[in-house]
DNA sequence: ATAATTGTTTGATAATAATAAAACTATAAA
DNA sequence: TTTATAGTTTTATTATTATCAAACAATTAT
């Protein structure tokens, strides 16, 4: 039945499921999900109405977690979904928000 | 593509993954579906190493949640998981667990 | 060089959440 | 009736999170 696994995974899994317990995080994740591409910190902060500094805190958040990525160009920082990371993890999830 | 969702459908889908991001409520729902019948809390604590009354705390939150069902015999409470509820929410997601 | 833009970090505060001991309720057993 | 069991609630405490203003850093535009 294979219900044991190792705590790290459930550990990450937990971490996955606090990220989207968050609605502000939940937005981000669904909206990068969604729309399909990289998105400007700025861009997400148009459709997702939080204060930038709220924003920073919630993307590092995603960041450390490690379910997204970010490429930095000029002054611009683009965030993206580890789209890979996330269904490896827990297939299936991203397609139910 | 049918990404809006009514808001409260979205809440309880943020409730839900607020429910797994806690160790010891991971566990609870864990069990509960690999398990597939209900438990005494009792015996729900033999499993999960938490104090009696955090464990209460717990439920009372998965209950409020509106995952769990409750059913007292005696002096006894059984609990279960409302599969049904939250396959209709997020089909699949509980054995990702 | 100065100013504007894009984000991060710090610091303070408020809000939530987790934990556990102790008191309590209800049922069942002795 | 007393005692034990099963679980909840209350109270207190601590820990974690979320929020935002202000200061900061880096880049680009004027």
């Amino acid at each position: 039945m294979d219900i044991k696994q190792s705590n790290t995974d459930t550990e990450i899994k937990q971490r996955v499921f606090f990220a989207l317990s968050d609605p502000g995080r939940y937005k981000i994740i669904s909206m990068l999900y969604h729309v399909g591409h990289e998105m400007g910190c700025n861009e997400l902060n148009q459709h997702v109405e939080i204060d930038k500094s709220t924003m920073s805190y919630h993307l590092r958040t995603l960041r450390e977690i490690g379910i997204t990525n970010t490429r930095t160009q000029g002054r611009q920082k683009y965030v993206s979904l580890n789209i890979e990371k996330i269904e490896n993890l827990l297939p299936g999830l991203l397609k139910l928000l």
